[in-house]
DNA sequence: GTAGCAGTTGGAGTTAACTCCAAGTCAAGC
DNA sequence: GCTTGACTTGGAGTTAACTCCAACTGCTAC
């Protein structure tokens, strides 16, 4: 798969595809004789890994250490499940944090709603 | 109250107060008359609300203009009301998102666990 | 064989959101 | 009246994560 194929499929920009390579998020992608790149169904996983990652706020440095650990192999499997975890844990606090502030922002629009219905008192801020 | 107190009180550097007032985001802040900032509950109440959103990823942006809109009073309790809602409908799929993403990395960390369990086989990433 | 397009590189530029700094002011204690 | 420490300002610097650019290469079609 060329870069512009996976750019498609993923998408994310060539620029961010090959920023990512750069960094470490995805090593030795091969290539074809001419030195162009070519994608594996693999390297397809991988980069929708760290998409869904970034997604929900995981920094370039812990993928990136992630990926580090990985290439040292099998007896970094114990540091890897821990990197996993100690992320997990962090994104299990901000899922807290989001549901509480959904519920703070249900309540606001609630207080809007009474405002606007009861001839436009005015609010706090 | 003042900038440091005020700072301990909500945990955000008097740099960042001195900053969220510069782009609008807490406006005509009372001053002492040698010229120092005398902040009141309600402008800790409405510094609260800023750290609440910023929290949850809200951008700077946003909340100038939903403050912005504040000033020009009452006639626009809807728009603002409109506003609250975009960004509640915004966080709302960010945070399923971030549902799936927390079960993702559940799975993967029992994968991990089965191969430390199991002799220690290698996964794919 | 040459036009055109997709790809390559290294490196510069951008954006958001702070964060830091230097130079100055002011009130309080000695 | 002088030191000290918290405060002020405008503006420069930082960081993460891209995003863009110029100059170049190498297939493919005509």
């Amino acid at each position: 798969m060329t870069i512009s194929e996976v750019s498609k499929r993923c998408n994310i920009s060539p620029d961010t595809l090959r920023y990512y390579e750069k960094v470490g998020l995805l090593s030795d992608v091969n290539r074809t004789a001419g030195g162009i790149r070519d994608y594996t169904e693999q390297d397809c996983a991988q980069i929708e890994f760290v998409k869904c990652m970034r997604s929900v706020g995981l920094s370039i440095e812990i993928l990136r250490k992630y990926f580090e650990l990985f290439k040292r192999g099998k007896r970094t499997l114990k540091a890897r499940r821990e990197l996993l975890a100690t992320e997990r844990k962090a994104l299990q606090e901000r899922f807290v944090e989001l549901q509480d502030t959904l519920k703070r922002l249900d309540y606001k629009i609630s207080v809007y709603d009474k405002a606007i219905a009861s001839k436009d008192k005015e609010l706090k801020f």
